[in-house]
RNA sequence: GGGCGCAUAGCUCAGUUGGUUAGAGCGCCUCCCUUACAAGGAGGAGGUCGGCGGUUCGAGCCCGUCUGCGCCCACCA
């Protein structure tokens, strides 16, 4: 029997090949299986809506090297891929591409269709369905870029069990987890202060918020007491004067002690305040005194919860001041010049008149401080009053924070210092989960209220639809019993008009991937998953908000293990890459530069949590790996045909295969931890060295030149090896192992994906692999005395002595023909007994 | 301000429960077209393991402390 081994061999063009071939045999796909058979895997859905960067491609690359080991040692493994792409990142996306806005009022045009040269700064306006529909046509084709990218780089999902969050398997599984919730009283509808982006006009949630650097000037202004003299207190915001509500000290400040219980009034407005104690007042901030508005901060919320305080908003969704005048002012006039102005304009006419007055003390001192932004927008968040979804996660409640610090300690961390993020986020947690948005690309509350006579929703009495009428959208559908025209009527229905945050849906993935009343086999086979594997930076977000809606529906955690991943960063201030510095790669170059093997090869090396700076100049050791397995292949296939594994009868291929038996027990012992990177390390380490010395060691007898029983023990040790080597690194390098594994094994036993990993059971008899070492050590003495001489390699060896401590002088001496052959020694080699391993040789210039 | 991590060769990183002379790859230098491989191969140079103090017969590793860097969280009057 002969092979079909090529003449070159070559990298290029292997993806598209063996990625087509995968699917066309569905060589991935998940058959039901018992739980202990399965491996689940809760891959990370991306937003589809952004660009996918090098940092993706390692963390994606990592969860697939585990996918493949466990896939190989026989596991069913459900390893699907969701997209996420609901939610704001997406509608922003649509208006920026298509040049529109939404505006839920107008009726829908079925003929719409969106303008040839988009205009982003005169958007069109259109129906909420039309902007949706743009939503699901756009998302279905940036989905194909990255479902594209995906099988570029091998990653072996099952791709028949792709979800995205918008779908209707997705809504309906977020619409009856919220329902649930809500029964429980888990998700519940309150008023308050709540973060507020005035860019897109909705609720932000503590998760999504990311402080930025913010330039402003702190202002030191006059507060006036009963008798006129001045009291000055430090802001940046003195646009907010006239929402002031009080004025705060430590209880225990001296320099105001004698102020608390007294009242001051405002500067220009004339607004009577009182000067309250509050211990969350620090001193050695600003003035010591600070001004209490309706809402500045979140410090502001607490303390108007806290001590009772007026409501005196001005700051509006907008995130204009109110057109109208404040009806609390007692001196009304100053706000016409601020009234219905952004916060940077009203604060520039604030100042003037301040000025004017004498109330501002000095001029303005710039100042760097850090504000709350929404991660996705640009200006600064307010804080607004306003009705919204909220689900419990211990922000508010001790005894269920406490359950869910210890649900993160049940979880098996990699690596295990990860936990900490999740303890310290937990911990820090100041309210529950908003997850209701003011937009329109979402998975909408199944929930409609009753109007009473004049019209006013009835918030206290929602009606809930039922979990067999999901999905459901309350925009287009009726409550029972009522009818259609009773929608917005007094005595009618309306709807409730929000959508669910993204990670609403998206906590959710253990339950759709899993078939989560949909699918009771597939969920008994698979949940608890076994890996959740991503990077760090959602540990907050994702992972935290998985483990909520787990521990609320089931009472337990939605998988045991977590494998997280670092960042790709920059490789010059190994800072994390970020949109605003724009410093992030894109992956297509460097694929189509270095291949999709050699890519996934560097992303192995980063272990996991550990960031890795990017250096494209480490993704050619990983081209130059791959080119090496088709090479050495070649020459292994190409001596001969099949030889059986009881062929091997010269110590030194018996020493080989020893050795390598150790890299397998090494490699397995790794990847049962998801340590990938050192299974890759120690497989590497042995193919280098397997090239360097055993294959040169044995070439000449493996050709036959020296009788057949040697050539064939070197050809069965030679094909054992190059079958379990290949193996051991289909996981990193899917390309390349499936190409050389279709020279001689796939005709009949199919892809090397589905080959069982190696296992010590496979070795026969016994070598001894650190005969090996002794060898290595002296083909590197011979190769030394040649390169000292500046000679070629074929350069002759004559008069070779070589001395070594006894037993490693007994290895060399039975591979004497072997030594002889690939160094080019001619005539005997003097052997004698010392210490140390020396060798000494004239080259036959 | 709280937490986590890192600091070993010019660069990127290994270094098992403390044990001879601290390793690898890249880069650099020298050599070699050798019938698997020149997008290759062989050989070599290069490190007082961030500083200080301690434990120990012995510390890159353990303890304390300081410095620098990165990340997470909080604060943002």
């Amino acid at each position: 029997m002969t092979w079909n081994v090529p003449e070159n061999p070559a990298l290029e063009g292997l993806e598209a090949k063996w990625s087509a071939r995968w699917k066309a045999d569905d060589t991935y796909a998940y058959h039901l299986a018992p739980r202990a058979d399965t491996f689940s895997i809760d891959t990370p859905p991306p937003t589809v809506s952004g660009a996918l960067h090098v940092g993706h491609v390692f963390s994606y690359t990592h969860t697939d090297t585990v996918a493949r080991f466990q896939r190989m040692r026989g596991k069913h493994v459900l390893y699907p891929m969701g997209w996420d792409d609901n939610g704001l990142p997406t509608e922003r996306r649509v208006q920026n591409y298509y040049g529109v806005r939404c505006d839920p009022t107008l009726a829908y045009a079925p003929d719409f269709v969106p303008p040839d040269k988009p205009d982003a700064k005169h958007p069109v306006s259109v129906s909420r369905r039309n902007f949706i529909e743009l939503c699901l046509k756009l998302t279905s084709i940036d989905e194909q870029t990255f479902e594209d990218l995906w099988r570029t780089i091998g990653l072996s999902v099952d791709w028949s069990r792709l979800y995205s969050t918008i779908s209707p398997q997705a809504q309906t599984v977020a619409q009856r987890a919220f329902l649930r919730n809500a029964a429980r009283g888990e998700a519940y509808m309150s008023e308050a202060p709540t973060l507020w982006d005035v860019t897109f006009q909705t609720a932000v949630a503590q998760a999504e918020l990311e402080d930025r650097n913010y330039a402003g000037f702190y202002h030191r202004i006059a507060f006036h007491k009963p008798d006129g003299s001045p009291i000055y207190i430090e802001t940046t915001r003195p646009e907010l004067i006239p929402s002031v509500c009080a004025l705060i000290a430590h209880p225990d400040d001296e320099r105001y002690k004698p102020l608390f219980g007294t009242t001051v009034t405002s500067p220009l407005f004339g607004t009577e305040i009182p000067v309250l104690a509050h211990p969350k007042a620090e001193p050695d901030k600003g003035a010591g005194i600070a001004m209490c508005c309706t809402f500045g901060d979140l410090t502001d919320v607490t303390w108007w919860r806290e001590l009772s305080l007026p409501t005196r908003t001005i700051v509006q969704r907008d995130g204009r001041l109110a057109r109208e005048t404040p009806d609390w002012l007692p001196n009304s006039a100053p706000y016409a010049e601020m009234a219905g102005k952004t916060p940077f304009s009203a604060r520039e006419a604030i100042v003037g008149m301040l000025r004017e007055s004498g109330d501002l003390d000095g001029e303005p001192t710039p100042t760097m401080r850090k504000a709350n932004f929404y991660d996705k927008g640009d200006k600064p968040l307010e804080i607004v009053a306003s009705r919204q979804w909220y689900i419990t996660n211990g922000g508010r409640d001790e005894a269920l924070r406490a359950r869910l610090i210890e649900r993160g300690e049940e979880l098996q961390w990699v690596p295990d210092y990860m936990r900490h993020r999740y303890t310290n986020w937990v911990e820090g947690l100041n309210g529950d989960w908003l997850i209701s948005r003011q937009r329109f690309f979402g998975v909408p509350f199944p929930v409609w209220y009753r109007l009473d006579g004049d019209g006013q929703p009835d918030y206290d009495n929602p009606i809930f639809a039922s979990e067999q009428a999901l999905p459901v959208d309350p925009m287009a559908e009726t409550p029972p019993g009522f009818d259609e025209a009773e929608r917005g009527r007094p005595g009618g229905f309306t709807a409730d008009p929000d959508v669910m945050d993204t990670w609403a849906t998206s906590s959710l993935s253990p339950l759709i991937v899993c078939g989560w009343e949909s699918d009771p086999e597939l969920f008994a086979a698979a949940f608890p998953m076994d890996l959740d594997p991503h990077a760090h930076e959602i540990i907050r977000t994702w992972l935290f908000s998985r483990v909520v809606r787990s521990h609320l529906e089931f009472d337990c955690l939605p998988w045991h293990t977590a494998a997280i991943s670092g960042f790709v960063v920059d490789r010059i201030s190994h800072e994390k890459w970020s949109k605003s510095k724009g410093n992030a790669i894109v992956p297509d170059e460097i694929l189509a530069k270095f291949g999709s093997d050699a890519v996934r090869w560097r992303a192995a090396m980063a272990r996991p949590g550990t960031d890795s700076p990017f250096d494209e100049t480490q993704m050619k050791v990983g081209r130059r790996l791959a080119m090496k397995l088709l090479n050495a292949s070649k020459f292994v296939l190409g001596l001969g045909g099949p030889q059986p594994p009881s062929a091997v009868t010269e110590p030194v291929d018996a020493a080989m295969l020893d050795a390598l038996k150790g890299v397998v027990a090494a490699a397995t012992q790794a990847f049962e931890a998801f340590e990938y990177t050192t299974a890759l390390e120690v497989t590497e380490a042995f193919f280098w060295t397997f090239c360097d010395d055993y294959l040169e060691l044995v070439k000449e007898r493996a050709y036959g030149t020296r009788g057949a029983g040697g050539g064939a023990s070197a050809q069965a040790a030679l094909q054992q090896a190059l079958s379990i080597q290949l193996r051991l690194f289909a996981p990193f390098l899917p390309f390349v192992t499936e190409e050389v594994w279709s020279w001689w094994q796939s005709p009949t036993q199919g892809s090397i994906h589905l080959a069982s990993w190696p296992s010590l059971g496979e070795f026969e008899g016994d070598g001894d692999g650190s005969m090996l070492d002794g060898v290595g050590a002296a083909l590197e003495r011979l190769r030394g005395v040649k390169s000292e001489a500046k000679a070629s390699m074929k350069t002759a060896l004559s008069a070779v002595a070589i001395s070594a401590p006894a037993d490693t002088l007994e290895q060399l001496k039975s591979v004497e023909a072997d030594l002889k052959a690939v160094a080019n020694i001619t005539g005997d080699i003097a052997w004698s007994s010392s210490d140390e391993l020396t060798v000494t040789a004239h080259v036959d210039l």
